[in-house]
DNA sequence: GTGTAAGTTCAAGTTAACTTCAAGTCAAGG
DNA sequence: CCTTGACTTGAAGTTAACTTGAACTTACAC
């Protein structure tokens, strides 16, 4: 009946966010709240549908940008239906396609080049796949370190320094 | 018969990178030169297929001490072998399937997250798949900014300063 | 011998997405 | 009232993989 708002310890943990995560994603405008009278953050209810979105979204590889993009055609004149997640998430299915043909062009690519031992310079696709590499800026990678752990390659283990 | 060496601009320019990355390879130890009686860097042929195995590494997702660990087990006695290179190339065939598995449970479990409305929280395969994201550190997310560029979104688009 | 393209070093800047820290304030049990 | 845990802010630190800048030096064509 009433509204019950959350303060952010509980809409972390709930989120499975650091609190530090949910303050910074209220600083970068993808979520807000009201607050206390003495000046502690509560969110509504509908925050944490709003976070699960942004988790997966990331988990599906855009940026804190392109979920702000996505966020914002959330009708902001009354709480986003199912519906409206919906249309929001089913985008990721058709950018999951193209990041796996991606991986598929690169591993069959792979096989390819250890068959003909061209392992060299512009012309290998998987030295220069789509001329891609060569412009990207800084940092510009393929793969995280979510999907890089998958396999154990002997290197710097997964230990972190937690704490 | 002698053994032509090059300056890191032809080096940069037959591998297709940048000469500030050729030196920063060089700064960590990735590849190695001699110098010129001026003090100018002279690289051996064999640092091209070295910077071609860590460019296509790259691709494939490997970070730059995922490379250095498997380039140092290449020999150091002996110039390395067409089988040597195929030997380290292969492993990523492994890891490439594995990241293409990831994708596509991230894919179909995007379907039927869609399906029964779930998007909420700890139990949620996107929201949170295999609890990698929770425990990873700063920075961890799925897919890099070269694979995202794949769907152009509407998002900011792929412009870069340029110039 | 002169101009300029290419090379040198080292420090600092870049980007994203947070985390950590310092120095407090607020909330609630006892 | 006191303690303890949760919360506050703002600035600075983190990470990877480079890039950029400043201030010079070398190499080479003409």
């Amino acid at each position: 009946m009433d509204d019950p708002l959350v303060a952010i310890g509980e809409v972390a943990r709930r989120a499975g966010l650091a609190t530090s995560a949910v303050r910074y994603y209220e600083h970068v405008h993808l979520i807000s709240s009201t607050r206390a009278p003495g000046g502690q953050r509560r969110f509504h209810r509908s925050v944490l549908r709003r976070l699960a979105f942004i988790r997966a979204a990331r988990n599906v590889g855009l940026s804190l940008d392109e979920i702000r993009a996505a966020l914002s055609t959330l009708p902001e004149s009354r709480t986003p239906t199912k519906a409206d997640w919906t249309r929001l998430s089913r985008q990721w299915a058709r950018r999951l396609d193209d990041q796996i043909a991606a991986l598929v062009e690169l591993r069959d690519g792979l096989t390819s080049c250890i068959g003909c031992g061209c392992l060299s310079l512009a012309r290998c696709r998987l030295s220069n796949p789509g001329d891609t590499a060569a412009a990207g800026g800084p940092g510009a990678q393929f793969l995280p370190a979510v999907l890089r752990g998958a396999v154990p390659t002997s290197a710097t283990g997964g230990e972190r320094p937690g704490r």
